[in-house]
DNA sequence: TTGAAAGCGCTAACAT
DNA sequence: ATGTTAGCGCTTTCAA
């Protein structure tokens, strides 16, 4: 029994002649060694976890393939939980750390949520990926919200617009309340005044979710004449809801949006936006977490990544 | 131990009294019972896993919804593996199969790959999700492809298009192959010759991999006046790229995309598009996989959902 | 109704 | 270099 075990571990003291004969047996019975025992004996899985808010949302899709990328070299699998973005749906994958199905956690959910559990955690370890608090005691990685936000606006201003609006979603998002934070503080160092009513929160941040901001355009009084929104699904839809009420972008409309999925270059105009670094985003995230994977003294530390303005036709 | 054990579990031969002394203490220690231990010992996990071949294709959102739905109300967790279509990453998820690391999966890989492995998994409990092969004895739920693809063609041939071309992806998925024959089919019925040079072969389903489909459309000679994507994301590309060489969708170019995902009603002109029953697709899927997983001798049974053609700006 | 004991499959320490 | 033993945390007989 121990013999297999060294063989199938690779723990070279095994004579070869011996070595052989165990895989031959291996080979012969389909015997695969059973990793529940093993996670139990060892209290480790080799296994990240990443929690996800909203599998739906196409800005996850590229930090997960960086978090894999990496995840993969370093010789560690990877699952992803699809939390919902609320408390019951991290709390089931944080279960899973206790349990020590997995070893770790890289977690993109809404900042109140990861606070709420950084209290219940205890020591297990995580990370976490674009939605952050430094003051949590949490490594984390992601950009400067408000500085990106404050950059997009001030470009819009600088265009000219003088009615910009503001589109968010969900503010238990902490990216949410600072680019708002962000939009302010543009408007107010080019001497603008808020737009009145311009300030629309939709749903969420689906395709879906647009259709609030269509309505807004719709009925909004005055018209805005520049519109900036957390993300670029946002942004599509207030695209797509300036063409159904005839307002040319960016003639009449320009529009800004945020992370520059693939979508953002499939639609006429396409859109400008705020990229995200984000393969870098989930790369980092792993390394992050298996730094202190594999010393769980090292101090916790915080990663800010630059973002970029990147013009397109909507403006 | 035994009696924590059935007061954790519920076991009710638990006298009140001890059992109301066990519960204070599990609240003052914080004890929680390890997973690990409890599975190797049952053998049993109540998690299920879903293989997606691709994080990024917004088709597969809508269906892991359905899924987790179903699931969290059958008592059962989930987790999810991205393969990246492949062999070796989706072997890893059969391991934890294998390990008892989760009770069953739903597969959305190629059917390729799926067949591939159908050999290896020996009496692994999973189940086919739209990918799917008849004959390979694993429950499956699907629509009928070749029948959607052929009631698309069709539709644009009475629509007058005489030059209809067609562009597919990835042909290791059976759905790819099934709809290019019901392509071919309506062609044929409606008396019309496949269009020269009109079958374009995209890197895959990504937005990005709509390039192809632009490029294609400024080289093409003939060209084609209408044109039927295996999916919605190339579809929007072609409009895209159409847009970009000045032919009017739908007046030059008819287009018929396929999923129905969100995207599709968000750009001008709004896609038409065929739409697959998605959240119905992975709640029946989790039907097929715990009836599976309750009576390992249910008979392998199949279930072929409707689909719809969905009229739009783009025809 | 409760406790004692065995064992799920594995690895690590120890003894050979 | 190999085998023996103990024990990871749990559930499930079996006895009391």
């Amino acid at each position: 029994m121990a013999t297999v075990s060294r063989v199938v571990n690779g723990i070279d003291i095994v004579k070869p002649e011996t070595r052989r004969r165990v895989e031959a047996v291996i080979a012969k019975t389909g015997y695969r060694r059973n990793v529940l025992g093993r996670n139990l004996r060892t209290a480790e899985s080799r296994l990240l976890l990443t929690m996800v808010p909203d599998f739906g949302n196409p800005f996850y899709a590229e930090i997960v393939r960086g978090i894999d990328a990496v995840a993969q070299a370093e010789g560690y699998h990877t699952l992803l939980a699809d939390t919902g973005a609320n408390l019951p749906g991290e709390r089931t994958a944080f279960e899973m750390l206790h349990n020590r199905l997995a070893d770790g956690a890289i977690c993109l959910d809404p900042e109140t949520t990861q606070r709420a559990l950084a209290e219940e955690t205890g020591h297990l370890c995580w990370v976490a990926c674009c939605e952050f608090n430094p003051d949590m005691s949490v490594p984390y990685v992601g950009i400067d919200n408000e500085a990106a936000a404050y950059d997009a606006v001030t470009y819009l201003a600088r265009l000219g617009r003088r009615r910009i609006a503001f589109v968010t979603s969900d503010e238990r998002y902490m990216y949410a309340r600072l680019r708002r934070k962000g939009y302010l503080r543009a408007l107010a160092d080019a001497g603008l005044e808020p737009l009145q009513g311009g300030e629309v929160v939709a749903t969420g941040v689906r395709f879906e979710d647009g259709r609030r901001v269509e309505a807004y355009l719709r009925e909004a009084s005055p018209r805005p004449d520049a519109i900036f929104c957390v993300s670029d699904t946002l942004g599509i839809a207030a695209i797509h809801g300036a063409g159904g009420i005839g307002m040319r972008v960016p003639e009449d409309l320009a529009v800004i949006g945020f992370d520059d999925i693939a979508a953002a270059t499939m639609i006429r105009p396409e859109l400008t936006t705020v990229r995200q670094p984000m393969h870098l985003l989930g790369a980092t995230a792993v390394n992050l977490l298996l730094k202190r994977l594999r010393n769980p003294r090292t101090p916790v530390s915080g990663v800010v990544l630059p973002h970029e303005l990147v013009l397109r036709g909507s403006t």
